[in-house]
DNA sequence: CTTTGACCCTGTATCTACTACAGAGCTTAG
DNA sequence: CTAAGCTCTGTAGTAGATACAGGGTCAAAG
């Protein structure tokens, strides 16, 4: 399979698939005589794996080391890790942007929309933030 | 004040600091004769802003536009969709991050600690993935 | 007077995970 | 023959910092 095939039956960009080749993430392709990669069912696999484990926000270098533990086949406690990590930084990650969403909520509600920066709650807001008072988004 | 002074009050780190006067996001400081910037007052309430704006989730061009608005004094409409867009965007990020959650979740306790990499339920199911089939976190 | 340590300066490289070229060659249809 | 549309390689750019390297300055201690 070209590059093109490969891009269009996973639904992975062409540059992505290089990028993921260049770090050694999957197996060199084959080369056909003119130079040009053929993608194998084994590459394509590959791809899914990291397609599959980016959706989860899984990073590169964890990617990295799911593929040595199917490998290797060492004990499975670094992957446990790695889903457990990533679970605690999603907690994290909601708690903080609910934060953020009332904070926002706030300051969008501040805006009077009657035209001018000068009454506007958001403008205010913010520039009395700067100046170290209470600002209705922090307070 | 300087540099350091500055960094350890906002608790800004000094090469942020750098960094947000090299995007010409604040008022050159002026300088000691040493060459030493000294950071005035209307530095730190730059800094401040900027840093609020930051904590906002709002962007280093939006805080730009959001600076031009307080100084042009037009209409507010625009700070209004600043505020709005990222309410959106922190609304879709914190569903995404919910589905997340789940599909983490599940791969998490398909895990049977057994200790044998080739028994985890991890690894099993992200393999299972990579060839297509379903997975517990995808299903 | 010299040395030490803590600052400051500039410029550049690094990080993540891609994305986007430029400039070239190959292949296929008209 | 030519043009479109693919492929190749290498390199640069994105956001928002963060981390050096290699140098200068300053204040206090010995």
């Amino acid at each position: 399979m070209l590059r093109n095939e490969v891009s269009k039956k996973l639904g992975i960009d062409i540059e992505t698939i290089r990028f993921y080749e260049k770090e050694n993430l999957i197996s060199k392709p084959e080369r056909l005589e003119n130079g040009y990669r053929s993608y194998s069912k084994e590459n394509l696999v590959e791809l899914k794996f990291i397609q599959h484990c980016r959706s989860l926000g899984v990073s590169i270098e964890e990617v990295r080391t799911l593929k040595d533990i199917q490998n290797l086949s060492t004990d499975c406690s670094q992957a446990n890790l790695i889903i457990e990590k990533n679970l605690d930084l999603i907690e994290q990650k909601i708690e903080d942007l609910k934060n953020l969403r009332v904070q926002l909520k706030s300051l969008s509600e501040s805006c009077f929309k009657t035209g001018a920066a000068k009454d506007c709650g958001i403008v205010k807001s913010l520039a009395q933030a700067a100046q170290g008072e209470d600002c209705v988004c922090h307070s």
